[in-house]
DNA sequence: CTGATTGAG
DNA sequence: GATTCTCAATCAG
């Protein structure tokens, strides 16, 4: 029914302590003393410890954390691209301590590490005459690279408690606690992970700067959670027994042994287990209550919280994955929820820690507005996200041609097939008391357009390119009317990522008969510096001649100061022939006698001279 | 494939 | 359940 345990691997858990305030504290160190927060918007995102100690916390009002604390040093965080500096370099550091490579990021501050092939060798490696003067070593054939440790105690905090230990851990002085030698496997393995761990934390304090807190066990779901005992700048062991044994022939009931997933499990609310969120805590709540869960009432006001454990729930009548499956089951939910549920409660995971990928697989940019109810605006915001948009696919797609010969020349590792434009309207407020429901994310995409990959032409130009040909169409088709809305957020993404070949022969997602399939054939090799550029669905739905205007401006040479596109084809209200334009004045540009030459392409949505849509349809065909 | 939902930090 | 600005997985159609 449900599979058993596995507990044959050692998973490492690193959280960078507040990581936004660190990355602060690195760039302009006499920041470390002071009490620290970031904002972004009109919230404090997350502040440092010392902010912490004087009463500030995470997700605050900035009037709320000034009024708490008016020393308060405050920094502006919404500009992400230092933090995603520091998390990729972080990221790098620790990958180099894996042999499997599977080293998985989480967010910008957390990371999961697969070290049991670490842990396998040197576990082989111990001598059990001389315990405690180990040596861990780092690289496979390299008796030199490493660290000496003590292999009869555990590194750092364990779970449970041990008091004895704990309260002298800062001293150098190990207590022996266990030996290795007898055959208890799991826990040498932990020990070996714990002593990694440290030697890993440490190395990023030293030579990077950043302090952790860290969890050891033998899954993401269990080193993740553990971790949270000690935190900032504590690592915590999970410690065995993981399965409930019984000593003797027969179960002893008077002294049961419980398993120590179990035990550290079961204090936990529902919904602090990774992978159990809001809808479904709430759901699993409401059950174990028999009654909708009070939520905000009862919270703010009377402190009532009525907490529901993983214990409340796993104890609970009739509880187990069937009953999960019926509670979570909803309609368009994942399949397969309640045994995933019921595996959570009970410390199982089983999921992989993944292998280090090259690519994101989207990459979007946005930004959320008090009011944004007019095309000029509209129009304004969508120029600065996509210019963003577009230099965040130069940092993240681009590398370096390694090819001889070719300094200074950078290839796309990955071309995005769909760009996608997401807006989330203010809740349109009734008056008549009837609640305003869906807070939520409208979404159109269409195809990207390949000019967004041509690096000789001008950023500037890309970007209001992308904006006219394809944005605005996106837009209109999120937004038919011409007012009355108010958005709220404007999101901008680009997914669907096709992978180029590597270099090196060995890539990733190398999959010959995924290769070959036309679109991935066409991109394949394509490099920056060839003169084709691959079929274009924009520009080759495009009239004749405003092809050529675009290939004439294209082709032109750049004569020192290169004039912008905007400022060739006509600025603010610059006409792209095959599209509807948008004037300064918000309004929709109707032309009617040409409205009826005009054609709606119904795969992609592209507004095209009639005459011009048997072209664009040919190009969806082939892309079939 | 698109568009929505859910979950994560 | 929402606030910020993301990213991944997964569903129905």
């Amino acid at each position: 029914m449900t599979a058993p345990r596995n507990d044959r691997r050692i998973i490492i858990h690193f959280d960078y302590d507040c990581f936004y305030a660190s990355v602060f504290e690195n760039e302009n160190p006499a920041l470390k003393s002071l009490p620290l927060a970031v904002q972004q918007k009109n919230i404090i995102v997350t502040c440092n410890y010392e902010a912490r100690r004087r009463g500030l916390s995470k997700l605050q009002l900035v009037s709320e954390a000034k009024r708490i604390l008016p020393d308060v040093v405050i920094v502006l965080g919404e500009e992400l691209g230092r933090f995603r500096n520091a998390s990729k370099a972080l990221y790098k550091f620790i990958e180099n301590f894996t042999w499997s490579g599977k080293v998985e990021r989480l967010g910008f501050d957390e990371v999961w590490l697969d070290v049991t092939d670490l842990v396998d060798y040197n576990q082989a490696l111990l001598n059990f005459n001389d315990l405690s003067h180990s040596f861990f070593q780092l690289r496979k054939n390299d008796p030199t690279e490493g660290f000496p440790y003590d292999a009869t105690s555990v590194a750092g905090h364990t779970f449970p408690h041990n008091p004895q230990q704990d309260s002298i851990s800062r001293s150098s002085s190990a207590i022996p606690t266990f030996d290795p030698g007898s055959g208890n496997d799991l826990m040498v393995r932990l020990i070996l992970g714990s002593h990694l761990a440290q030697y890993i934390r440490r190395s990023l304090e030293e030579q990077k700067g950043y302090t952790s807190t860290v969890g050891i066990s033998t899954n993401k779901t269990l080193s993740k959670l553990v971790g949270n005992v000690n935190k900032p700048k504590g690592q915590t062991t999970l410690l065995p027994p993981y399965i409930i044994t019984q000593e003797g022939p027969l179960p002893d009931l008077e002294n049961p042994v419980e398993s120590n997933v179990t035990l550290f499990l079961d204090s936990h609310d529902i919904g602090k287990v990774p992978g159990i969120g809001f809808k479904m805590s709430q759901r699993i709540r409401n059950h174990v209550l028999s009654r909708p869960a009070e939520h905000d009432e009862g919270l703010i006001y009377g402190g009532t919280k009525e907490s529901v454990t993983v214990r409340d729930v796993r104890n609970f009548p009739g509880m187990g994955p069937e009953l999960l499956e019926k509670l979570l089951g909803v309609p368009g939910a994942e399949r397969g929820l309640g045994s995933k549920a019921w595996n959570l409660i009970n410390g199982r995971d089983d999921t992989e820690v993944q292998q280090a990928k090259k690519v994101p697989s989207q990459i979007s940019i946005e930004d959320s507005y008090i009011r944004l109810d007019n095309m000029p605006q509209v129009l304004k915001e969508l120029r600065i996200l996509t210019t963003s948009l577009v230099k965040r696919m130069h940092v993240d797609l681009l590398e370096d041609d390694d090819e001889p010969d070719s300094e200074g020349i950078k290839r796309w590792l990955a071309h995005p097939k769909t760009l996608r434009l997401s807006t989330r309207p203010r809740p349109p407020q009734n008056a008549d008391g009837a609640r305003s429901r869906s807070f939520n994310r409208i979404s159109r995409s269409g195809p990207m357009p390949n000019f967004v990959f041509n690096l000789k032409e001008n950023i500037d130009a890309t970007v209001e390119k992308l904006v006219q040909v394809a944005l605005i169409p996106m837009f209109r088709r999120l937004h038919p009317e011409r007012g009355g809305w108010n958005l709220s957020l404007m999101n901008i993404g680009v997914t669907n990522m096709v992978e180029a070949a590597s270099e090196d022969g060995k890539g990733s997602g190398r999959d010959i008969s995924r290769m070959f399939k036309k679109q991935e054939e066409v991109l394949k090799e394509w490099k920056v510096e060839d003169k084709d550029v691959p079929p274009d669905p924009i520009l080759k739905s495009m009239a004749e001649e405003d092809k050529k205007r675009f290939d004439a401006k294209r082709a032109e040479p750049s004569a020192g100061n290169e004039a912008p596109f905007d400022t060739l084809i006509g600025s603010e209200d610059m006409m792209i022939p095959t599209q509807n334009t948008v004037d300064e004045s918000g309004m929709w540009e109707d032309d009617e006698e040409d409205e009826e030459n005009r054609d709606m392409c119904h795969r992609c949505g592209a507004v095209m001279p009639a005459f011009a849509m048997a072209a664009h349809e040919r190009f969806h065909t082939l892309e079939e």
